[in-house]
RNA sequence: AGGCACGUAGCUCAGUGGGAGAGCGCCGCCUUGACACGGCGGAGGUCGGCGGUUCAAUCCCGCCCGUGCCUACCA
């Protein structure tokens, strides 16, 4: 820049509105980002070119909340900060629409319910339900119209993200858009399955699994949560067969008396050594059950001996099995206790009569309910399995315990035998937990996060769900000739067919007319699990399998950006998916934001019904402000809601739009940057580049902010520009008027192109004045982000310290404005300036900028060796009179 | 019960082995020529507690207290 003659272009202010309209900036810039492809993503580079954001699909069904702003702004700005680095950004937006939530909104809103069975009505669009037709029993559809009422009703809620997703200025590619429940995520989904399928990771297999009696579908280890519920202790006393010996078992689960199949104890527990081997009778049933020893029976807790029940919990199943004990199961996929028959072979009695007496009591009842009955008929001496009276020991012991229910669950899990199929994980922690050692987890304590979950992994994946709507598992079973389903050879679809719906659709070598005949085939009316979909983001984004060679360049990603409660679920199996298709990670960085808390510093969350919408937000601190308020806290850090840091960013946008206003109308050319003090200034800027740049790499993105921020305060507006503002419209010095300008336009340049990432808008604005012609870069978001380049031409201070001497100095004279209670503009006839010797000297190349930004007309220097370095006393100092201020 | 994180000014939060910080709020002053949606100045904190390491600890180590999350805990 030294030397030739730029062209150079300055703008009137009066052209320029007195205030910043950025709610129209924002819908103005919108628009023309959209139009002119500015975030467009170039499928014609490779790899290393492209930086790939395996953005998060929000749920649509879940409403809008203040949150959405903060995670979403935080992605943002990395992919507006590596864009600027010059990379090509692949940064797509998904919609999650696969699952739960949306089954649930759709069967409200249209009041439908999902068939598998159901024919199918191609093209069927249906109006709300109106309530008349609520009041009648609901509409089935087929699976594939379920999923075009899905679409349907989510257009809207998809609409409402982006209307927010544009209004915060996300820098998406929306041409780059998929829903998890799209044709081409079922078709991934499948192909996955078939893939994991043929490489022997999946399996089907008939045994007690974790079951939500609601929502009648088993579920992972992944969605189950632990919830404190109040119990008690039920003392009931057992006989031993063939002696008068008995004991006293402490079980909070009496209903599941009739269930027991096992009484056990630790193999050192004197107190039950002798019964080891022996028979056990239970109360009221009578039912001869083995006594065995067992490391993991806790002496310490209840009475130290214990029922085994099928199936009460996860030590249960694993007596069960290791044991070989007799399955008596009682809770049905209803949670209801089943109609069985005492005496009978699977549940043997010694007074059949009296058991089953008993269990009618019992039988068709919920699990609360028996156990509310069951105790009234342990009271009842009747029952005693010794003759010694009733069986049940005392009162119960109330106490609070933690019971496993599905996280979206209302009632506790029961364990049922249920045909299902899993994704073989166990056998590969190792392996899983070697991913997690190759990305790059941010902040970096979140990774323990993930090593726990992996670690503590104590179930393979169940990836089936009995439920409708979502992606159908892609498998038919044969039928033998007595109609019997041959589990053992699944028909898994062939990659070629699908997608398929195997209620439909029809397994390779078999004809539509032998579905559900003996020696046909039947199809599976399970779905995957939503997780199953949502662990491919990566290769939805990529096509993968479908498009190898866009795959290529876009996978693994780069970033996934996410929240630490899904560690668990989603980073872990995608991570799972990647290892087990291809054997690599999904993406070199995980980021991870925190959460936004209520005022209370509570979890915002709708179910707690503190959540913020964000509009009202936006409208009042402006999109730039909201961005400001989000990109402040650090990755990982929970974040409170305070308005008052919104506050600071809209405050932060309109001082840079008078800023900008301020150094494009100086009318002068720019010229070499020469004068010590524009040198020292650029010098200060230059090392704020290296920090802030650093700082991005590092993924720290509110570092980068805080240091430009501080920077552009303390050093450009409340200072730079006060020292050069005189020079830069100086008549008497053209070369120093020329440093001060090209210094000032430098400094505007390269802070709106710090900030562009963070407040997009009113730099973006500022930016399109004069520097989008100058430069011919029309938007500051394709500019390039400040670098050597920038200072390539401007020579290095004399002295690094002299800009920073004198703000100082310049501090000392206001102070001394300050002191007088006069104004900072009032001129200054005449002041004393002391310093030590050393100081005046260095503030010399400075001074004149000093004293004319203060508009001191005459001054004296003193000399006092016994100042410190760096520090100025002003004395004698002389205001002029308010009128004669000019 | 284990793991991780956090505890700094009234509030929201930075920060570092040697001098305790920012913004907001508060107090005082200044209508100035980019900006009153401004500016200048000021008050305000035993950096959760107790020990230890060190010449020196808000920072490193240990213990404790408090908060949050993750994991475990159904006899």
């Amino acid at each position: 820049m030294s030397g030739e003659k730029k062209r150079v272009h300055s703008i009137d202010p009066a052209t320029i509105a007195k205030h910043f309209d950025a709610a129209g900036a924002e819908q103005r810039w919108d628009a023309e980002w959209e139009k002119r492809g500015t975030y467009r993503y170039d499928p014609s580079c490779s790899r290393a070119e492209t930086f790939v954001v395996d953005t998060p699909p929000p749920t649509v069904s879940g409403s809008l909340h203040i949150g959405h702003v903060f995670s979403y702004t935080h992605t943002d700005v990395v992919a507006r900060y590596k864009r600027m680095c010059g990379m090509n950004v692949f940064y797509p937006m998904g919609w999650d629409d696969n699952g739960l939530p949306t089954e649930r909104r759709v069967q409200n809103y249209f009041h439908v319910r999902c068939d598998p069975r159901a024919e199918p009505e191609p093209g069927l669009s249906l109006s709300p339900a109106t309530a008349k037709q609520r009041k009648e029993r609901p509409r089935l559809v087929a699976r594939n119209d379920f999923i075009g009422l899905c679409h349907d009703v989510t257009r809207e809620d998809e609409r409402s993200f982006e209307d927010l997703w544009r209004r915060i200025g996300l820098s998406v590619d929306w041409s780059q858009q998929y829903a998890t429940i799209d044709s081409r995520s079922r078709h991934l989904a499948q192909l996955s399955f078939r893939d994991l399928f043929e490489k022997g990771h999946v399996y089907n297999t008939d045994s007690p699994t974790s079951w939500d009696v609601d929502f009648q579908t088993a579920v992972a280890q992944a969605e189950m949560e632990d919830r404190p519920r109040p119990g008690a202790y039920y003392r009931l006393e057992f006989g031993v067969e063939g002696s008068d010996r008995s004991f006293v078992i402490a079980t909070t689960r009496p209903e599941l008396l009739p269930a027991c199949v096992g009484v056990t104890a630790h193999p050192d527990d004197e107190r039950y050594r002798d019964l080891f081997g022996k028979s056990a009778t239970t109360p009221l049933f009578r039912a001869p059950v083995p006594i065995f020893a067992s490391e993991l029976a806790d002496p310490g807790k209840g009475t130290g001996v214990l029922m085994v029940c099928t199936f009460g919990d996860a030590t249960d199943v694993h007596w069960w099995r290791e044991r070989g004990l007799a399955l008596r199961q009682l809770v049905g996929r209803d949670g209801r206790l089943a109609s069985v028959t005492f005496g009978s072979e699977d549940f043997p009695s010694s007074d059949p009569d009296a058991a089953n007496r008993f269990y009618a009591e019992l039988a068709g009842k919920n699990v609360n309910q028996a156990r509310k009955r069951i105790e009234e008929l342990l009271r009842d001496p009747a029952g005693s399995a010794t003759g010694s009276g009733a069986p049940l020991q005392g009162e119960p012991e109330p106490i609070e315990h933690a019971v496993k229910f599905y996280e979206k669950g209302d009632r506790p899990l029961e364990f049922v035998p249920t045909r299902q199929w899993f994704v073989r994980l166990l056998d590969k922690k190792a392996e899983l937990l070697a991913k997690g050692e190759q990305i790059q987890w941010h902040p970096s304590f979140m990774h323990a996060r993930y090593r726990d979950w992996t670690e503590g992994l104590n179930l393979d994946w169940c990836v089936s769900r009995q439920r409708y709507f979502g992606v159908p598992i892609p498998v038919w079973y044969p039928l033998d000739g007595a109609g019997g389903r041959n589990y053992d050879r699944p028909l898994v679809a062939e990659r070629e067919q699908l997608p398929v719906d195997p209620t439909s659709d029809v397994p390779v070598g078999f004809n539509a007319s032998q579905r559900d005949q003996p020696g046909g085939f039947t199809g599976e009316t399970d779905i995957f699990d939503t997780w199953f979909t949502s662990s491919l983001t990566p290769q939805i984004g990529s096509h993968w399998a479908l498009d190898p060679e866009r795959h290529a360049r876009l996978f693994p990603a780069d970033i996934r950006p996410q929240s630490h409660e899904i560690i668990r679920t989603w980073a872990f199996y995608t991570i799972a998916k990647a290892m087990l298709h291809e054997n690599c990670i999904p993406w070199h960085h995980v980021v991870v934001s925190g959460w936004v808390l209520d005022p209370d510093r509570k979890k915002m969350a709708k179910s707690q019904g503190n959540v913020t919408t964000p509009m009202p937000l936006i409208e009042k601190y402006t999109a730039d402000g909201a961005r400001y308020w989000s990109a402040s806290a650090r990755l990982g850090t929970d974040t409170t809601e305070d308005e008052k840091v919104f506050k600071i960013g809209k405050r932060l946008a309109t001082k840079i739009f008078n800023a900008g206003k301020f150094v494009l109308s100086q009318t002068a050319e720019a010229g070499p940057i020469e004068a010590e003090i524009d040198r020292a200034f650029v010098a200060e800027l230059h090392a704020l580049v290296v920090r802030a740049t650093r700082s991005f790499e590092e993924f720290n993105h509110a570092q980068a902010l805080t240091d430009t921020e501080t920077f552009f305060w303390t050093r450009f507006t409340d200072s730079f520009i006060e020292l050069a503002k005189v020079r830069a419209r100086s008549e008497e010095d053209p070369v120093g008027r020329a440093s001060a300008v090209a210094a000032l336009r430098l400094g505007l340049d390269v802070l709106l192109r710090l900030f562009a990432p963070f407040l997009p808008y009113v730099t973006e604005e500022v930016w399109s004045w004069t520097f989008a012609d100058e430069k011919g870069e029309p938007s500051i978001h394709r500019a390039s982000w400040p670098g050597e380049a920038d200072f390539a031409s401007a020579p290095a201070p004399s002295d690094a310290e002299s800009f920073a001497l004198g703000i100082s100095c310049w501090n000392a004279i206001n102070k001394s404005k300050s002191d007088a209670e006069v104004s900072m503009g009032r001129g200054v006839a005449r002041l004393s300036l002391a310093a030590n010797p050393a100081t005046l000297e260095r503030l010399a190349p400075v001074l004149g900028d000093v004293l004319a930004g203060a508009r001191v007309a005459t001054h004296t220097l003193e000399a006092s060796p016994a100042l410190e370095d760096g520090a100025f006393q002003i004395s004698d100092a002389e205001f002029e009179e308010r009128e004669s201020a000019t």
